[in-house]
DNA sequence: ATCGGTTCTCCATACGTATTCATCCGGCGC
DNA sequence: GCGCCGGATGAATACGTATGGAGAACCGAT
């Protein structure tokens, strides 16, 4: 393996003077610089990353923390997460929180990560805890934790969640369900919390036994649908906690026949580019998922350089899109 | 920051005593090792990841090299290539390839990871020269990239358009195009020769100007269905290079009144979990996607092992799924 | 020629862990 | 009582880079 030892040989300098130069500080003489670049060049060399992270003890790497990769949301947050964190030259790690024991949170916690991004948050959660108290950086992203104050980027989910309670009353609608995200996490409760509120306010109703709630996949929508077409007052209109379960819903009334919006109106949450095709069409409750990933990274770089700042949350509002699946009554 | 010279004063024994212990070397009586397992745990003692890699020279992570998240396909490689990776006791840091510039390359070649998964690779590309130039093991995941042989866990593309083809003939469709990935992809270039050759032992042809390639996403099908509808002779089935493809295909069909199956058949390629959606019921080329990036993750462990072992080269063997998108002539 | 002041480079060392080799100890056989 | 053996531990060091402070070389001014 080529060291910058080898490197400052060929160049005849010293190790120190190879560091330097390579790193463009002014203390180093523009022909020594040349020098050592040629020398370099030449060796193919590439500074160990390791050695540099011993010796800085920074690493420039980012834990993202998500559970469920193959869900259809999470990659519109990943990928632009990856973007921006790269322009301010950290590199990401993946880790999913599968089980949150010792060990994987060890593997947080072993100074191998400067920062670490919580995007599937859940409320009663430790890690954000054990985080703090290593003095581990870290911001939520689209889900929060409750506890401490923390750096987040979150969209304002009550009040998307009132914005369709609105649209719906204003249609007409009656027998209203709703097929939410799980009780312990912010996004599926704020967004049920302002769903109930803009009814109430409409003078509508939401008994106990037209809510479902599931993890934010595609089954917990097409099962819950499929339930609530079997009960005894079928609703005219079902709000879904997000997109994922909302295409699961759609199936599940393409399955039994169910025309939408005709039948039933539809109504998911996060405008995932696929809500958008032809097939689905689907009204849904609009937010820039690439600029709110993109502000957790920002947020989490501002951490890291300082450390004692305030914490900050950004709130994103969300807006009503209506395309294809809703209707009047 | 906690250090095992921290642990190795509170247990009143030596550094290398601490290391010995916790990694259960056997060296290290039992009575010492309880001794500095309380320590440690009294300290919350996390060994540094940084000063292990720098000592073993080994840093138990993989580089997956990707180009787009977004796109609907990655997510289910990168889910089953990590948990496969951690079983192994690897993590997962995501690289993507956009420019394929030298500087992107130094991130793979700083011996920040072991490893790399090559899950979009093209006919061209330098990248697999430098990694074997610099000894770092790789294996490529779903594409090659020609050149030398190397470790690679892929489907049987060629199996697979030809299986499509034998379909089409055997449905009695003449008129057929195919919308298919890039050219300088293996996945592209093989499903796309064996759907030719397939066609043309049915004695059907494939005119040129009834192809159309691009990137393997949603649009590239949208827009080459919609196009393919404007031309001369309408086509009354389409192969298309995979399911995303096909996706952005049926979506334009509906945008432009064409029913499927009925005015034109649709075959996609992959399977993966979308495509069985009632929206789509797409019919498809079906292997298994998890045990793929499984395979890769393992092929990769096994290079890393024992770096002189032949290469490897794993060939899934692909099978026609027959859903609601085709419909004889 | 001496001095002060730059400018550039090097020496020494730190970072945290793993490993090699030496040492120490007790116990055993002769 | 001597030497030997094996088990347990410690001292020294390696891994590759970055950095603080010291030193060398050079310049200009007096």
């Amino acid at each position: 393996m080529i060291t910058s030892r080898d490197v400052a040989r060929l160049a005849g300098v010293s190790q120190p003077t190879v560091s330097r130069a390579l790193r463009g500080d002014q203390r180093v003489s523009e022909a020594t610089r040349e020098r050592v670049q040629r020398a370099a060049d030449a060796l193919n060399y590439v500074p160990s990353e390791t050695g540099r992270s011993l010796s800085t003890r920074m690493t420039k790497r980012i834990g993202v923390v998500v559970t469920d990769l193959t869900n259809p949301f999470y990659p519109h947050l990943i990928g632009p997460l990856h973007d921006e964190l790269e322009q301010h030259g950290y590199r990401m790690m993946l880790f999913t929180e599968r089980s949150e024991t010792a060990v994987a949170s060890q593997r947080l916690l072993d100074r191998s990560i400067d920062g670490v991004v919580l995007a599937t948050a859940t409320v009663g959660s430790r890690l954000p805890d054990d985080l703090q108290r290593r003095e581990l950086p870290f911001v939520f992203l689209n889900r929060e934790a409750g506890g401490q104050p923390a750096d987040a980027a979150v969209v304002d989910n009550e009040l998307g969640g009132r914005l369709v309670a609105r649209q719906l009353a204003e249609l007409g609608h009656h027998d209203i369900a709703h097929i939410g995200g799980p009780a312990d996490t912010t996004t599926g409760r704020d967004r049920e919390m302002g769903f109930r509120l803009g009814l109430s306010e409409a003078g509508i109703g939401l008994p106990e036994d037209a809510v479902r709630r599931g993890p934010f996949d595609f089954d917990t929508g097409y099962r819950a649908l499929t339930e609530l077409l079997a009960g005894p007052t079928r609703p005219t209109a079902v709000f879904c906690g997000n997109d994922v379960i909302a295409i699961g819903a759609f199936n599940a009334a393409r399955a039994h026949g169910v025309r939408i919006p005709d039948d039933l109106a539809l109504i998911g949450f996060d405008d995932i580019p696929m809500a958008a095709w032809e097939a689905f069409d689907l009204t849904t409750v609009h937010y820039d998922l690439a600029e709110l990933a993109q502000e957790a990274a920002r947020l989490l770089v501002q951490r890291i350089d300082d450390p004692d700042d305030e914490p900050r949350r950004t709130l994103f509002t969300p807006e009503l899109v209506l395309r294809g699946t809703h209707a009047a009554r």
